[in-house]
Order: C-alpha cells, then sequence, then structure tokens
DNA sequence: ATAATTTCGTAACTAACAGTACGATATGAA
DNA sequence: TTCATATCGTACTGTTAGTTACGAAATTAT
C-alpha cells in the first residue's frame, strides 16, 4: 500500500498509475538494460505522456531510481531473507544457487540482476540512482558480512578467509553467474561454478 | 612491423599515424569504458581531425574493433601465455593472479579490464566489434579449457567439475577480479578471493 | 607547368533522446 | 455558474555525438 487516496484532491484527478509505470519500468529496464531503454519507450509501453512520467518522477534519473527501490523490495529482499534466515549455513548456500537459477522463464521474470547491470553501468547513470547502487552495494556487502560472521560464529563456515574477502567472493559469484545467465550459459552449468566456488566455505 | 612504407604513393602524404592514434584510444577506453569516450575526444587527444579518424578505421565500429585487436596483442597473449608455459599447474595459477593484480599505477595501466568492459557493455557496441567481443569470449574460454585438460591430464587438476564449467569458473573469477581493481578494492584484498578461488583447483 | 590523385580539416548534417512550454481538460470550492 | 487548482498530452527545444560534404593542400605522373 504505497498510495492513499483518502481526500480527493481539487483540481483534475491523476489517471497516471505510479506503480503501474515502476513495473514496466521495471521490466524494460531490467530485460534491455538501464541505459538502453529510452524515456519515450517506456512512456509507450505504459501509455502514459512524457510529461505524465516527468510529473511522477522529476527525471530519468528520478525514475530509474525509483525502479532500483522497487527492484531492491522485490528481489534483494527475499535474497537478503535467505541470509538470515534459520537454517543451517549449507542449507542457506543451496537456497541461495537455487534462489538465483530459478527458471526465469517459467516465471516470466527477465534473466540477470538489475542490480548488476546498473552498477556494470555505474558512470552512465544519473546522482540519484548513482548513488543508490553505491548504498545497496555496500547493503549487500555488509549483509555478506553478517552471514559469514554468523556462520563462522557457529563453526559453519570452513574458509581461513578474513570476512570483508569472503563477502566481496560471494558478491563477485553472484555477479559472475548473473552474468553467464545473460550470456546464455546454461542454468546447470552456472551451477557447478557455484558449487564449486561454495564448496571452499563448508 | 604493421605498415610498411615502400613504394610512395601518388597524392598527399598520410599525416595520420595510425598506431598513435590507436594507443591513444586504447587508453582512452580502457580509462573511460568503451561505450563513454566519443570519437571527438579521442580527435582531440591524437590531434586529428575527424574525417582523418572516420577515413583511416571507417566508423566508430571500426576503430574500437582495432582497439580491441590492440588489447588482445597487447594484454590478452601475455595472459594466455601463461596458460602455455611449462611451469606447474599451481606456478600458472600464481602468475596468472600476480599478472592480474600488478601494480598498474606503477605502470601507467589503467586499472580493470577492456575486454571485461566491453563485454559488460557487449549490447551498446557495434557489429564488428560486437562480433570481435564473442570471437575473443570463446577464445578465452578454449585457452582457459586448453588449460585445464592439460593439467588434468597430469593429474594436477583436483577438483572434480567439467572442464566446460571450470573455465566459465575461471572466466568469471577473472571478471569479478577486474570489476573490484575497478570499484577500487585494494589488490591485497582481491588477491585473498582469487586465493580462495583457485584453491579449490589444486 | 598541368593533370591526376590522395589526404587534409572546417563546417556542416542527422538521429536520438532528455527535458519542457503551453493550452486543453477535469475536478472541488465559492 | 465561475474561479482556482491540478493533471493531461501535443509539439517543441536543446544537446550530444556519430557521420559526411566539400573545397583546400600536397604530392607524383605526364
Amino acid at each position: 500500500m504505497t498510495t492513499l487516496k483518502n481526500t480527493p484532491k481539487r483540481g483534475r484527478p491523476q489517471t497516471l498509475d505510479r506503480d503501474a509505470v515502476l513495473k514496466i519500468a521495471l521490466m524494460s529496464y531490467w530485460t534491455g538494460g538501464p541505459t538502453r531503454v529510452a524515456i519515450s519507450h517506456i512512456c509507450k509501453e505504459a501509455d502514459v505522456s512524457k510529461p505524465g512520467l516527468y510529473r511522477e518522477f522529476g527525471s530519468d534519473d528520478g525514475l530509474k531510481a525509483a525502479v532500483l527501490d522497487l527492484y531492491s523490495e522485490l528481489v534483494l529482499g527475499p535474497f537478503h531473507n535467505i541470509l538470515t534466515s534459520n537454517e543451517g549455513f549449507a542449507q542457506q548456500i543451496e537456497a541461495l544457487i537455487a534462489f538465483t537459477l530459478q527458471d526465469r522463464q517459467k516465471l516470466g521474470i527477465p534473466s540477470g540482476c538489475l542490480q548488476v547491470a546498473m552498477r556494470a553501468h555505474r558512470e552512465d547513470l544519473g546522482e540519484i540512482t548513482g548513488n543508490k547502487v553505491d548504498m545497496l552495494r555496500s547493503e549487500t556487502l555488509r549483509n555478506y558480512e553478517a552471514w559469514i560472521e554468523r556462520a563462522k560464529s557457529r563453526a559453519e563456515f570452513k574458509a581461513d578467509i578474513p570476512t570483508h574477502a569472503a563477502a566481496l567472493f560471494c558478491d563477485a559469484q553472484n555477479g559472475g553467474a548473473m552474468r553467464m545467465q545473460r550470456e546464455g550459459v546454461p542454468n546447470a552449468i552456472i551451477k557447478q561454478t557455484l558449487g564449486l566456488a561454495f564448496a571452499t566455505f563448508v
């Protein structure tokens, strides 16, 4: 419940559906790449006028930032939930891999990861989105670190490596997997590489 | 020796130095990103006119492709040489890591990897460069595969994983390292992650 | 010399795309 | 009704960057 429509306001009522636009923009950026999709393309897809979109999001940058927030909520949240679940470390790793390698086709979800894509195009993004990408990257690393520290404290983490480096390692593995998926490598093969990578942890 | 200047041709002699332009373009793309550097910027840096550059390389696409060829020769070649050296597998891995984590500052070399950057921006490249990127990726994977097969045949490769997946794994580790370097992670930390990744091999 | 040939570089042209001016339209308040 | 207010969307502006038209300049062949 993001928009509460209580007191009927003055003026012409708004027809633009913010959430609908956001969803369409999310899918467009996710599928086509955040820097390859033009504002006007999203306008056509969502059947809104350009000024309408600018009134709602302020700028290209504002729209992308809002989309990234939505992505964080929809995808990164569930991912983080696995890291903080009550399962054992090995089961969490399995769950992470399974989550990453879901059958996207069946679920109607684009391949790859929007966060990974945005980080790859960090320099092409505006100030708002760029900063958000940086924040999200830090948060992701902190999440991995907390996860690893917890596993270490339970003696479930076997690798001899500082937590910070291990977190960067996890992030790199995830990024590599998402990139392979975009490049068309079958999930079964990606799974082998992830299995190899995380085998060092347990 | 790429340009042999024998028979003095008719017409106004060419002042444009192809190799000099290529070197400058290489450094520009490597430093700033292949899709963020404008043709006119390279023209200024190299002190050539835009039509001059177009006469030599045909198009933006043609220039990028030529630069990628040069990069392949200068950087990817030496990298490949390590894979085919006569050292043992473990020493080769050490050499690869050392090569990847050279002190770029000291050597006057930009951080990161142009091949990795071009693959990240694959969709933004022209047809010629894009195809070349694909070819180079295949070649890179084949090189890794041959390297791993050789180590397997010598029983120096300990991991239980198909060669193809192992090659993708290597490629992902390298890409991750180059990306971390671009994002400012210290080489010492990157080294820890690479050590962890390749520890599974020996 | 003069013609033929080739390269040079200024000054355009063009397409794509982010962003906006502005008049029309639809509502609540007076 | 009529005014105030807020959103709507067409059509425009402005900028950036790839690309080229074209006349000047430099060299060899006749």
